[in-house]
This record gives C-alpha cells, structure tokens and sequence, in this order.
DNA sequence: ACAAGGCTTTGATTTAAATCAAAGCACCTT
DNA sequence: AAGGTGCTTTGATTTAAATCAAAGCCTTGT
C-alpha cells in the first residue's frame, strides 16, 4: 500500500504489462486501473488457493511461481513470473483462486480491481482486445507446458526452461546470456517434471558439454545455438 | 453452412454454452452472434496450427482432439472437446491459430466472428463476464493437465482421464457408468504423455482389479469409488 | 571460528515406462 | 469366405529417470 500516486500513463513497464498498444489518451484514462499498489515480502503468498478472488495484478518488481498443493505432499510449480507480467487469470472462472502465488523476492504488485478492468474494457476496445490477448496468451503459454511435459526428455526440458527464461529476461533488457536463477532446484524440478537430482544432473551434463556455466544459481549460457537446439521442438513445416 | 436459422435463444446447449446465464431479453441479443453453422467431417481439420483466427466455434455436435505437431513427428494432443464447449482460444493472441482442431466424429459446430463477441460484450455484461470465465477456466483445466503429466503415474493419469470424461458426459446426459472412447490408443497416450503400449496395459490392469470393463472403445465403469480415488490428487486440506 | 541446517551435487541401485517384437482382433473390400 | 489393413493387446528386454544414500558447500547464527 504506496502512497505514491500510481499511473500507468508513466510507467516504465507500460509496454509489457496490461496498456500495451494504447495510445496516450486512453492511457489517461487507465490512470484509475490500479488503485493501489501491494508489496509482498520473500516467501509470503500474494493470493493462495481458495482466497476470494477479486483483482488481476501486475508485477512491477519481483519474481513470483505459481503452485498447486495437493494433501499427499506432492505438488506442481505451474508457472515462475517475472515484472510486466499478469497474475491472477485462474481466479476469474470460480471467483476463487486455484493455485498459490508466492513470492521468490521481495515484490511489488499493482491491483488492478477486475471489475473495474471489466468496465474499463466495455469502454476501450484496445484494452478488451489486449486483456483478451493476454489471457490466450496464457492458454497457448499452458499448452506449451504441456507440451514439454508429455514428449521432452530431461536434458530438453532443462533447456527449454533456460532458454524460455532468457528469452523473457531479455525483452526487459537483461543480459541473453546470462542470468540469475531466483528459485531452488526443488522449484524447478516441480515445474518440469521431475527429481531435484535429475535437474542438478541434466545441469552438470550441460557444464560438461560446454553448453552452459553453472555458480549455484548463476547461469552463463556458452554456447546459446546449442541451447537452442535442444530446447527447440522444430514446428512442423 | 446450412441454411436453417442458427439462435442461441432457442438453443438446447446454452446452458453448456456461451450464452450461460444470460436473461431471455439478452439472449435474444446473442441470437446475432451466431452468424453460421459449419459441418466438421470425421478426420478433418475445424482450423489448423498457422491459420488466420477471425471466430470461436461453439460444438453443437461431434467430438474433436486439439493438437500440437512437431516437425520431428512427436506431436501432443493438447485436449478433447465435446459438445456445448467453446474452440479457437488458442487463436486470440497471435491472430492465427496455435493447434490443429480435428473432428473425430462428423461434428457440427456454430461459428461466432470474434470481432462480434468483443463488440457485443461490450453490451452485455453477463457476455463479456461469461466469456472471461470460459477463458479462466481454459486456464485452470490447463493446468490441471500440466499437474497430470507432472506429478502422476500412468494407472492415475488413466483414471483421471476416464473419471474426467464420464464427468463431462454426464453433465450432458449422458450416462455416468459407460462411455464410448471417440478416440483411439494413439491419441490417448499422447495426451497422457505415454506410449499406446503403456495405455492398453493399465487398461488392462484396471479390468484384472475389476475396477471397469473394456470392449474395444467400450467402456463401464464397474467400480466408480475406486475410479475415483486412484484419479484424485486429494486437494490440500 | 565453529557448528548447524539447508541446499546441491554425485554415486549406486531400483523401477516404471519405453522400446522392440509378435501375435490377436475387428473392420474393410473383393 | 478370404485376404488385407490398421488398431490393440501381450510379452521380453532395455533404458531414462526415480529412489536411496552420502558427501560437499554455502549460509546463518552463536
């Protein structure tokens, strides 16, 4: 809860978040989108499953995952979110949230009230079109997990995860060959689908191969076109 | 294209369809909306991955798969859709198309021009909050897939599907003890992440506990309890 | 500095599912 | 009815990843 007064008409992240596309003056008019801005410290939930749901949010800093708990102890990293990206999209069906968004670093979220988004987009076709977007957006990302899921192999999983990682941290204008892992093996296994100890093996085969550096969760990637290689699925021609 | 006059009003799927929830008088707003029915042989594409995305498509009848090729001949059925379920989400972001859609029985299904459901939500509230959770819930049934293939073993991602589907049917009418399978081994394992080999011997497994009963693409849900608890990740308490 | 705890890596062994291989069945067409 | 074709089942063997086990290492606090 800022005190700051909270634009997106001047925020640095208005190309990768909610307004992308508007023009200046209906950029005025979202200026009332987010109505307060929330700070959420490593390790604490920004929603868990089953909160009332009530408000999409927008990573401004912070580094967030996703996860579904079940009783049995086993559970599933969904997804890791990174600044300019929307959080929240699985609450709208049941006006409840299905999974935990936990922070990985201290954080800052904008609330954007989901009512107010829906009355907003009933007035400005550029932001229903993007809000559209961007929860297709989501559908295809999902699928794409899927996807490596079901026909990858380990070491092509590892990779499709630092490349999907680096890719993302580059359109906000870090380094493409480097990065900075901000979760645990642990997280990362849950996300792909499998043991910390096949991560942490896949990631020394890596090394040895020469493809990539490893310094705890310091990541130099050597050799970026055979990254790409095994992280890529060839589409059909 | 059949020329018989296509509402949503008079419908007997709106319940399962878009148009859910709406009031008499807004439904006859949405009798615009459809602007023509389209006819899916068996076998053939409803879209396909890289195609132009202009409509969403309600089924009326029939039953599809979506996949996802890959060059390298592993490809991944991403889902099964049946009747009253809404096609094309894949295809908002990038205005063309993510997946193939293939009829898996002659299917029928009605074609709603996207620019019209946008312009039309932006009238009608009940539309435009139907449509945001008919996405959502894309979302959230993705991600239940994603913890399928994650944190499952073969004999529970089988038992997933099943119970999955009967739910389904029987939200339809349909019995809730006895389904016929519209897809084949093939398809099966590549949605639950495994070989065709490895589907039919769980199959079979389940037949020797007496847990269901199979004849080709027959299938009878002898125990339903049982079912049951091998597919349920029994949700945190 | 030292101990304690939690990550992470590495090694040995086991296992679930994949692969390889062949036979069985249902559904066509002639 | 016979023969073919494509799906499905079942069996034998292999393999990738899980599990079991232990050591290494960074971090934190006393």
């Amino acid at each position: 809860m800022s005190s700051t007064p909270v634009h997106c008409s001047s925020c640095s992240l208005n190309d990768l978040c909610l307004p992308v596309g508007l023009t200046q003056a209906e950029l005025k008019k979202l200026d009332g989108l987010v109505s307060t801005r929330r700070k959420v410290p490593q390790g604490s939930a920004l929603y868990r499953s089953g909160d009332p749901f009530s408000a999409l949010y927008a990573i401004r800093t912070g580094f967030f995952k996703t996860e579904i708990n079940t009783a049995d102890g086993r559970g599933h990293v969904t997804g890791f979110q990174m600044m300019g990206e929307i959080m929240g999209l699985d609450g709208i069906t049941q006006d409840h949230h299905a999974c935990d968004a936990i922070a990985l670093e201290d954080a800052e979220v904008c609330v954007m009230d989901f009512d107010r988004i829906e009355s907003l987009s009933r007035e400005l076709d550029s932001l229903q079109r993007h809000l559209h977007k961007v929860m297709s957006r989501e559908i295809v990302r999902d699928q794409g997990a899927m996807m490596l899921l079901s026909i990858m192999n380990a070491e092509e999983r590892v990779a499709s995860f630092l490349a999907n990682l680096v890719d993302r941290l580059k359109a906000r204008g870090f380094s493409s060959s480097e990065l900075i892992l901000r979760m645990g093996r642990k997280d990362i296994g849950s996300h792909l689908g499998m043991t910390i100890e096949t991560v942490s093996r896949v990631l020394s085969r890596m090394v040895q191969d020469g493809m990539i550096t490893v310094n705890q969760r310091h990541i130099v990637i050597a050799n970026p076109q055979r990254l790409l290689e095994k992280a890529s699925l060839s589409r059909p021609g």
